[in-house]
DNA sequence: AGCACGCCGACT
DNA sequence: GTCGGCGTGCTC
């Protein structure tokens, strides 16, 4: 071995005679490699199998490189690497060729390229940081998504920061002591669920978590039982607020040291240090935000999701992974225990029960009638007979529990989102009302202005419903700050604090208070509300997604669930029609019973998640190209093509030309149950196929859209 | 995707 | 006679 592994002469001219070998095109599947310029290579293994970070379609494989004998001992599986990629051949020489980051995944001994290989320009840092664990899941996540491996490795793996690299991870603590079961005994099949975990069994749930302050000590109970066992945990939870909540109780339950919070306020380096930790063994429990769901935990025990509903679960970014069925993977693939918890559940987690994969764990009805608030609707026949309400915008059984419960405590009031700018619907049948030029929302621009369309401006003239003829506009919704201004007005000594998009507060005392925050943004109140008002009824529901009721109800059910137990006088008003599905699960507390009507309902018209989709979207000529290229699977429907709206886009199109763009369509595939991973084959290869071909316009494929109405 | 090779029209 | 159109094909 060299020290110099580059220019030796002897080796030179060897490599010289190789590469005119080359030009005889040699045959065989083992070819021993061969390298330009003169590099002496590594003497065991002297090829990287590497994973070169572009994420193309057609380029999604790997590329042999020879290892120069210099990089021999930090070339290991897993590390960066830079490369030279897409460089021609001149003559006896290569040219051109750009530096592209990847990853070895392998080093062998020979390669399977006929020709010569290209050697690794450099080893990045010695640091393995795609380990064998972590690549078969990406491989997983980007077959179940008909995406591109290297953007979920991108997704995966952090970005490198050197300085936290350079500094040892701490040891691994000894394993700590199980905690006792705690509240998990309000659960017929809590305890049971722990002594699984504890025995280092595999037990799945679907999680219905009661009313109250209790979910994270007892999500950190199930954690800190699997670590008790030898195993390591991870959760993911929505946001940073939850991973705060979760982080406390762990280190209360089994102190320091054992577990890691990944979240993206601890600033990147900080983060890759945490990240590091894990990926080096120094540390068997995470708890984070949706990329933690990546996570290399060591002898992976148990995986958990906190509130699947929330969409901060879904990765924006290609090819969109859902923190659900990446910790599905996982389950499966690591062979982990499983834990989906929430205050609701989700289609897909009554699915995960329904098709017997998991066991409910939810609580006696004597234990939900102890810890839910008691909860009150107000539905417009309330509203019409009501002539307070008709004058001050609030019912007046509203005022009358505020006014009661700002005695007692705090008082949350969940409002919608967007300020000021309340769309309009038709004041008769509640058809949202849409600009009769663009389709767009109508909306009120200001609080004497009048309507106008929300995308194309155009002022609402002589507007008349669609649906009903009717020639009335109404408020649909009532803006969050004018809420808050009347109720502080109404309440002149009670001091109002407001939690929203900007300003998001985690706690608020116990004192008296009317707390205003947007759906999500509720803070904890210290020991409970003593009442909320949930105002954005039908504004929730009015939306036209699959999921409208499952949403309101989760929203509601969460902010219901900061309110005192109803035998501490806790109340909730909720303005929405009580004979309405979600309602009626909210008054009753029993999300669980929602979900599975919601499922059935689901299975019966073939949507998803029974049916697995996927959507297409592109011009219509790309599509029609796709649709003659896709060979799917025989049972698959093909719904559409359909035109595409384009809201927002509309406005601010700033790019030169997108006004001449062809108008983009959708279509939707459906297959039965069992095989959405045909469909998504089948529509990488015909992707694949069709960027080989050149010329095709690209289209956007998408496994599991939310987004349809 | 980039990037280069390759085979047909209007220019110094 | 050449410069250059972007069709086609490859990237270890």
């Amino acid at each position: 071995m060299s020290e110099n592994g580059f220019g030796e002469p002897s080796k030179g001219a060897e490599q010289l005679a190789l590469i005119k070998e080359s030009a005889r095109k040699s045959k065989g599947p083992r070819a021993k490699p061969r390298t330009w310029r003169g590099a002496a290579l590594a003497e065991g293994l002297p090829v990287a199998r590497v994973l070169v970070d572009k994420g193309l379609l057609h380029l999604d494989q790997y590329f042999d490189y020879a290892v120069p004998a210099a990089m021999d001992a930090d070339a290991r599986p897993g590390v960066r690497v830079r490369v030279r990629f897409g460089a021609r051949v001149v003559g006896g020489r290569r040219e051109g060729g750009t530096l592209h980051d990847g990853f070895v995944v392998e080093r062998r001994a020979d390669t399977d390229f006929h020709g010569p290989l290209a050697p690794l320009a450099q080893v990045l840092s010695a640091e393995p940081v795609l380990g064998p664990g972590l690549l078969n899941l990406c491989r997983q996540v980007a077959d179940r998504y008909a995406g591109a491996l290297a953007d979920v490795v991108q997704l995966a793996v952090p970005p490198r920061m050197a300085r936290a690299e350079r500094d040892p991870s701490p040891d691994p603590l000894p394993a700590p002591a199980a905690p006792p079961p705690g509240t998990w005994t309000r659960y017929a099949t809590g305890p049971a669920f722990l002594q699984a975990l504890a025995r280092g069994d595999a037990p799945r749930a679907v999680w219905l978590a009661l009313p109250g302050p209790h979910w994270p000590q007892e999500l950190a109970a199930a954690m800190a039982t699997a670590l008790a066992a030898g195993r390591g945990a991870l959760a993911v939870v929505p946001d940073g607020r939850a991973a705060a909540r979760v982080d406390a109780a762990l280190t209360a339950l089994i102190g320091e040291g054992h577990h890691v919070v990944l979240t993206a306020d601890a600033g990147p380096e900080e983060r890759y240090r945490r990240w590091l930790a894990v990926s080096r063994g120094s540390v068997r429990a995470v708890v984070g935000t949706r990329a933690a769901m990546f996570a290399p935990v060591a002898d992976l025990g148990l995986v958990a999701l906190w509130d699947d509903g929330d969409s901060s679960h879904a990765e924006p970014h290609a090819p969109q992974p859902h923190a659900r069925d990446v910790l599905l993977l996982r389950a499966r693939q690591e062979q982990t225990a499983f834990l989906l918890g929430g205050i609701t559940t989700t289609v897909e987690g009554a699915q995960l029960v329904d098709s017997g994969w998991a066991l409910p764990l939810a609580a006696p009805r004597e234990e939900v009638r102890a810890a839910a608030p008691l909860i009150r609707t107000v539905g417009d026949a309330d509203q019409a007979r009501d002539e307070a309400a008709r004058a001050a915008r609030l019912p007046s059984v509203a005022w009358q529990v505020t006014r009661d419960a700002l005695a007692r405590g705090p008082v949350l009031v969940q409002v919608p989102r967007r300020g000021y700018v309340p769309r309009l619907a038709c004041d008769h049948c509640r058809e949202p009302a849409r600009c009769a030029t663009c389709a767009g929302p109508l909306e009120l621009p200001d609080q004497q202005g009048s309507p106008a369309c929300g995308w194309c401006g155009r002022p609402a003239v002589d507007w008349s419903c669609p649906n009903c003829a009717g020639t009335r506009l109404r408020a649909r919704v009532v803006g969050a700050r004018r809420t808050a201004e009347e109720l502080g007005r109404a309440f002149p000594r009670v001091p109002v604090r407001t939690s929203g998009r900007d300003t998001v507060l985690a706690t608020v005392g116990a004192a008296p208070a009317l707390v205003i925050a947007t759906p999500g943004a509720e803070p904890v109140a210290d020991e409970g509300y003593a009442a909320a008002l949930l105002l954005d009824g039908w504004a929730l529901l009015n939306r036209p997604d699959l999921r409208a009721g499952e949403e309101a109800l989760r929203r509601w059910a969460l902010a219901a669930a900061l309110v005192r137990p109803a035998d501490q006088g806790g109340t909730v008003v909720v303005l929405a029609e009580p004979t309405l599905r979600p309602v009626q699960a909210l008054v009753r507390w029993d999300p669980a019973g929602h979900a599975r009507r919601e499922l059935a309902e689901r299975a019966e018209l073939r949507f998803p998640p029974v049916s697995r989709m996927a959507s297409v979207t592109g011009s219509p000529g790309a599509l029609a190209d796709m649709a003659d290229t896709v060979r799917l699977p025989p049972a698959t429907d093909v719904l559409g093509p359909v035109p595409l709206p384009q809201p927002a886009r509309a406005r601010r199109s700033t790019a030169p030309g997108a006004d001449r763009e062809e108008p983009r369509q959708r279509l939707l595939l459906r297959v039965p149950p069992g095989n959405g991973a045909a469909l998504a084959a089948a529509l990488k290869e015909a992707q694949v196929l069709r960027a080989t071909r050149g010329g095709a316009e690209p289209v956007l494929v998408r496994m599991d859209p939310p987004d349809i109405g």
